[in-house]
DNA sequence: CCTTGACTTGAACCGCGCTTCAAGTCGCAG
DNA sequence: CTGCGACTTGAAGCGCGGTTCAAGTCAAGG
């Protein structure tokens, strides 16, 4: 039970537009063709929930073609996702401080906002 | 006392065409010249580094330039702080999540990683 | 005066992640 | 057989955030 390539998209959220390209990018590879049509294999759609899920995270596509290239018991793999998960882990804490200037800066009464020390500070702490 | 590109540039990380760059962009604006050569307030350090922040935080440089031409009192604008607030927030547990699924996949057994119930799950729970 | 070297400009180029376009090729309905 | 419409291709284009380049200008020092 095949998949084509519109079904494919739109299950997937992703354009077909898209969906080619990351098939040269070497993301993903259709199973076989109908004539000149793309036939997808159902797991396609979980690897691509995997897939816009990791660049939603951060990781380039060429990363990410690069985890999924992995061999099995590739330590290489692993210790590149510690790797970003340190990466990750750093963004995560930029961002909440970056959170709490913003949620500070939207109730403050200082005028203009750039002269708030609270608000100086903050930026001085989430850099 | 004013400082010539050179000097913002060093002290403020960012190259040269950076800021002539953010300059056409209208980002910053250098207080007079000598010569031709651009010569900078001391102030434009701190607003750089407002900019680095901002954009390091997701901002486009056109939400900044915005944000930075806004008056005082401006509703707008707090209102755009409060909305980029939430996004901020939402990214990061986006990113939270993320980094428990690399966690996990770090240490994790399973060989190919993709099979491993955990990590397809957190994957699921990220989206 | 002439060189040196840091600046100036506009325009071109880059990598990323796609989208858009023109031109061509299928399968299926009538 | 003849459309029609959804697919195919490669190439070009786009928005972002810059960098790089060629050509020009200027101030200071020998």
């Amino acid at each position: 039970m095949l998949l084509d390539i519109a079904e494919v998209s739109q299950r997937s959220g992703l354009a077909p537009s898209a969906l080619r390209f990351y098939e040269r990018k070497g993301l993903i590879t259709p199973d076989g063709r109908n004539g000149l049509r793309r036939a997808y294999q159902a797991e396609t759609l979980s690897r691509l929930t995997l897939i816009t899920c990791a660049r939603d995270a951060g990781f380039t596509l060429a990363e990410i073609a690069a985890f999924l290239r992995a061999g099995p018991s590739d330590t290489v793999l692993r210790e590149r996702m510690a790797a970003k998960e340190r990466e990750v882990s750093e963004r995560v804490d930029q961002l909440t401080r970056l959170r709490d200037s913003l949620r500070h800066a939207a109730v403050c009464e200082h005028d203009p906002l750039v002269e708030c020390p609270e608000f100086k500070q903050a930026i001085r702490r989430a850099r």
